[in-house]
DNA sequence: ACCTTATATAAGGAAATAGTTATATGTTAA
DNA sequence: TTAACATATAACTATTTCCTTATATAAGGT
């Protein structure tokens, strides 16, 4: 990989929001509302963020009725870079529980 | 390793300097002045390149006579993360040719 | 159609960042 | 002790970054 490619990486993982978020999503697809129960900042924040995260290749965006969904994106060249990265962040499951408790996507059913 | 302390070390490596001298460090330490054959850039700039990734505990500094020498820390917490996304970064073979090429610190005699 | 919910975009501001030039400090050698 | 070299620090500036609020877009339910 070109060094300028992974510095973009890097430096995209380099703020503590968007660390979590690819480390969440690592373990579990979120949606914006998700994201919104575990950050205390507001939803165009972490919009913007998962955006700079999407324009990269690094996360996939799915929209699942008037939810989007993101995930990481497997497919990217930053992959591999971004999972090595993972091992050394800590475990997200407290995250994912504070997800779950609160459940944004009830009303969806599914 | 705290997730605040991985994202400083990402950060800091997210720039294409900084970047750039861990990739060469990793090859062979190197002084200042050798860093100034490789960089467009002024000698203050590098310098605060290097205080950053010093202050980090990233790199180590040694005063060697008139010149300081900067090398990878290997007992920093930030070394395991550095070295597995220097895998991901070019070889700098080149750029220390290019060093070689010039060589600075030929005064030394050393 | 209308209201609600979910998300994105636009615009703006405070703080951080990466570079500059000028100057200070530390070391060597004449 | 003075000059030359290597590096660090200070002060400043332009740009980028991350956040905010306000508004727009998209989808679902009534």
């Amino acid at each position: 990989m070109e060094l300028e490619r992974a510095a973009l990486g890097l430096k995209l993982l380099g703020d503590k929001t968007r660390l979590t978020i690819v480390a969440v999503l690592k373990q579990r697809e979120c949606c914006v509302c998700e994201f919104q129960e575990i950050f205390d900042m507001s939803q165009p924040s972490i919009s913007q963020h998962l955006r700079k995260l999407k324009d990269s290749g690094i996360v996939n965006e799915a929209r699942k009725g008037q939810w989007v969904y993101y995930s990481l994106n497997q497919q990217s060249d930053l992959f591999e870079l971004v999972n090595d990265i993972l091992k050394h962040a800590p475990d997200q499951t407290e995250k994912i529980y504070q997800i779950e408790k609160s459940n944004p996507t009830l009303r969806c059913g599914c």
